[in-house]
DNA sequence: GCAAATTAATGATTTATTCAAG
DNA sequence: CTTGAATAAATCATTAATTTGC
């Protein structure tokens, strides 16, 4: 099934030919019809240039069988090449702790841009790594915290006063939430955008290049 | 339906004591308890190098950016340049809606750069606008779907065949999850990295300067 | 008719869960 | 088991439409 994709897909192409398909597709805005300028645009919109005929040797092809990834032995415990995690040296994880009980909780894009440079000295790391470990601490310290304190509740010595309040969504239910210093949905301050490329080209394409065909239209990854 | 929610929060805040419980309270909006930040971490690692005092106008490289949103004479609605959001013409909705049809759900890094390139001769456009476009799609018609097989519940006539399959998580509890041709939790497949610049040397920087400074250590941002 | 006040949509963020490498 | 990575859910925030009072 993975590979009818392309096909299904140029099927939705005969959109070449209406002003705008509106009608076709229900775009159901109920309430906004945002119709102002529809002379323009007649543009087809090459998809072809999409499709990349090159763009790799997938596996589309035998489709779903194995999906099992393979070779790829690149031994390199080695950070990158391929698709090792990151892996933090303890200068880096000591950083970013201090960083941590200095009460950053979510750094900005330039925040965490300065950090990956200055983490940087002592192995290598991207600033996602700083995104998902403040993400990930900051997640696993408020789990931590919770059971404790449930566990607390069982022998009620050492009352851990750990501030926490509840609130209600907007279904009603009541949720709990660790209330930190820092504030949860701030102003926009982050900002990022896709470095497709730098793995794309990072350095031989060959060992890896199994590393999940990027296909254009994942209709059944049949992945999880 | 009553939507008052903007007010009717600002309450609560008992916080402090209790372990936890306080149940009285109500969607409270913490509303910045604005303490007196003076944590400034005696930084053993050199975080001088951080503050970057001169954190003002960037434009770093100014290398590729070829972003250059500037005048753009286009006399068109042309998205302010300087912080507003993404605002879709119709022609982007138009393909992306055909490309969600098509059953794109989660379009990887490489992807995600293509069609923002395409959808960038409609009008100025972002990767993470086409991110986040299949984010709040893909959720939005979850939703969407969810109320309706619930509607159809109580009025059991057409059956409306919603695939959802159901798993257990950790927890024990059961959810209910849309089965999507796309399976959630894919390889990784993705990669961003942070663009904070972009927003910087943002133009003037006058007329918003409420825009949130950014500080290091956000302690208490006052925010939300 | 028109502009302020409302409301529905939906873009942008953050938190919660889950997966899986090591 | 620990934790980096990634996705889904919840929710905040801004804008386009619609409604309302003159």
């Amino acid at each position: 099934m993975g590979s009818m994709k392309v096909h299904q897909f140029t099927r939705g192409l005969i959109w070449e030919h209406e002003p705008f398909l509106t009608l076709g597709c229900k775009r159901l805005r109920p309430l906004a019809p945002k119709l102002p300028n529809t002379k323009t645009i007649t543009t087809p919109f090459d998809l072809k240039s999409f499709i990349r005929p090159e763009s790799g040797p997938r596996k589309p092809v035998s489709s779903d069988d194995t999906k099992k990834d393979p070779p790829s032995p690149q031994g390199q415990i080695e950070t990158h090449p391929g698709g090792t995690r990151w892996n933090p040296t303890q200068e880096q994880i000591g950083i970013l702790e201090m960083l941590y009980k200095g009460g950053m909780r979510t750094p900005n894009a330039q925040q965490i841009e300065q950090i990956t440079v200055q983490l940087g000295k002592y192995g290598k790391i991207e600033g996602k790594n700083v995104f998902y470990w403040f993400q990930n601490h900051k997640a696993r310290e408020r789990q931590k915290q919770k059971r404790s304190s449930l566990a607390s509740s069982h022998s009620p010595r050492t009352p851990t006063i750990h501030s926490v309040v509840t609130l209600e969504t907007t279904r009603g239910e009541v949720v709990e939430r660790d209330h930190e210093e820092d504030s949860p949905y701030k102003k926009k301050c982050r900002r990022w955008v896709f470095d497709c490329l730098e793995e794309q080209n990072m350095s031989s394409p060959c060992e890896q290049e199994e590393h999940r065909t990027l296909e254009l239209f994942p209709l059944h990854p049949e992945g999880r």
